[in-house]
DNA sequence: GTGGTCTAGACCACA
DNA sequence: GTGGTCTAGACCACA
């Protein structure tokens, strides 16, 4: 399925949220559609239950997906507004990095040059 | 002095150092001077010597400042390479904003006009 | 397990980092192996949990040991870097002390006499 | 007459120590000859005097110097059993990073070459 | 007075 | 149970 990194300082449960929510936004997992459930969950990723469980509710509480009790957890049908919000997070998290660039005297172009870069890449 | 979030997620000798570095690479606190004991920022800050120990032993190890027997703690007197390395890891961290929302199916031209708007702000 | 000397001039947590890393560099201590938890380290050597810890973050920070929460703390995959990180140290310590030993007047013949020696007696 | 560090871990009346030491094993400073006053050392190089006082004492206790009260402190007239400790506690410092190495798996060629290469431009 | 080390013990996140 | 953080307070080397 995705590996699980048992690196320090990212906690297993954050990993799984991410990375569930990176396939959903990525629309690999299709809205309205099932899960796998949180026994396999664990046993495919070799971790605990209670870990699987927590990533869930967290995902749930994100309105990424929903369970309907005594048939599984399923991906939410509008994604719109997640997406939103994510993009929103990831544009505040970029320009916080900027300031400090701007903070250490680097030059605007630099960072533009660089994220132009970027994007040339991913159109390869 | 400055503000220390109490937010568990955020440990206070962790916030130390990113302050204090800011001051330091910011050329608030000059190369060579003096900056205040484990003691005086302790009680400035009502928090445990031994919280601002650590913070300071990381500083040091970082070459942020360097520490003199019995006689103190000093800003280090050649900041360039440390400035080189957090503009790097600034950048890096930058990309990996803006890669999430190449996935998102962000803009380009979004990103770059957000960066410009930042340093425009700045130049004001 | 290892004695510790209570000698003021060699902190006992230096002693600690010093002593598992060898452990670890020699092969005692397996790759991806747990090791004892700070709790069973600190009442096994009768000292206080927070040295122990002092000198498991430094490991980690080596990239020597990793620890995962709430699982325990384990032995790093790759040691390599390490190993030859730790050997060019050693080399430019022993240079050290053969060139004080030229400084005073002594002869190179005696230095590699005594280096072969060395070796002869690993070898018995 | 020579710098002294401020750096971390290395106290000051340590290097004077080491420096003077260094001086008279050397022979820049003649045996029976004065050196400068606790007063002069501590001007000229801007510390304490204490801490002058407190390498002086150390290098009295040494052998290094003796010191006449009323009329100044002396390089010792005898300074081949110093040497001679000295050498000896050289040899075990090379020995024990030399031990290390073979533990570490590293050939003795490469030791005794790189203790030939220190010789060879010695005598440059 | 200044930094560095250590103990004793509490509390929290995570699994 | 496991690691990580923090407080409170002691003691030491150094200047």
């Amino acid at each position: 399925m995705f590996k699980i990194s048992l690196n320090k300082n990212f906690p297993i449960y954050e990993q799984l949220i991410e990375k569930i929510e990176e396939m959903v936004l990525l629309g690999v997992l299709e809205p309205d559609t099932a899960i796998p459930s949180v026994r396999d969950f664990a046993s495919e990723l070799a971790i605990n239950p209670n870990t699987v469980q927590k990533a869930f509710s967290e995902l749930d509480k994100r309105g990424v997906t929903y369970s309907v009790s005594g048939k599984g957890r399923f991906v939410a049908g509008d994604l719109d507004k997640i997406i939103k919000q994510k993009a929103d997070k990831h544009i505040l998290d970029m320009l916080s990095s900027a300031k400090e660039l701007i903070n250490l005297g680097i030059d605007k172009d630099i960072l533009i040059h660089e994220i132009e870069r970027l994007y040339e890449e991913g159109n390869k």
